[in-house]
DNA sequence: AGATCATACAACCGATCGGTTGTATGTTGT
DNA sequence: ACAACATACAACCGATCGGTTGTATGATCT
């Protein structure tokens, strides 16, 4: 499903759009409601004390980040959660955790000369 | 060491400002360097083509979300990554999966029930 | 003491953010 | 056909962001 030659998004842009739509406690709310249930973006709206409009853009926020998907049915548009998209957050996350777990060990070296390339 | 009556910042404001910090490419490549090992903000700020300033208010605004903490040496502000703030953010994606994995389980036993229904 | 280094912080600037209102375009039900 | 609903999007506004320059304050070294 991925083509590297249109979608030629760094990864630096993806996580930049995916921690920016998680930085906001709205979004993370939207997001775990569609996590749990498929909801339609007035039926989030309504749980939500602000415009059609703001929620809307919130949802379009989470959707450009990969974190949502948007399906046709009928008038609606059904709005459901990716956790693969969740996942790919954590996995970045992990990969932290292991650099710091180099500073204990020995894995320090191969992860150091990544970073230390420039000097 | 945390006083919940004097730091009553909320655990949204939490993650905001964890999400935030994490949301800006230049942050996370600082969060790398200092979860590897400790640098000194200046030490930080000659591996980046901007400005001393613009380093140090990276470095606040990681130090703010609690992703890094500064340690007085000399004339030196020496700064670690905090890998514990690192885990919090990881735990709160977990908590996320598990939302989803709640929905599956949901779907499961509504197929089940159906299953049951039919035969 | 004086010069230099390391850090902190304020003020400013263009861009983006999170919200609003208003309008346009389909889709559904009578 | 028409009214009501669901969504999309543009324009606007105050606040915040990410960067700059300039200045102030300590700590270190001759």
């Amino acid at each position: 499903m991925i083509c590297p030659v249109i979608d030629d998004e760094s990864d630096d842009d993806r996580l930049d759009a995916l921690f920016h739509a998680l930085a906001d406690r709205t979004r993370r709310d939207i997001l775990r409601r569609v996590l749990a249930r498929e909801h339609s973006v007035s039926a989030l709206a309504a749980k939500y004390d602000m415009s059609f409009a703001a929620v809307q853009k919130h949802v379009a926020v989470l959707e450009k980040a990969g974190l949502l998907t948007k399906r046709r049915s009928g008038r609606e548009q059904l709005t459901r959660g990716e956790v693969t998209a969740v996942r790919s957050v954590a996995t970045m996350l992990a990969e932290l955790e292991q650099i710091w777990h180099g500073h204990v060990a020995r894995v320090d070296a191969l992860l150091a000369a990544d970073l230390d390339l420039e000097d």
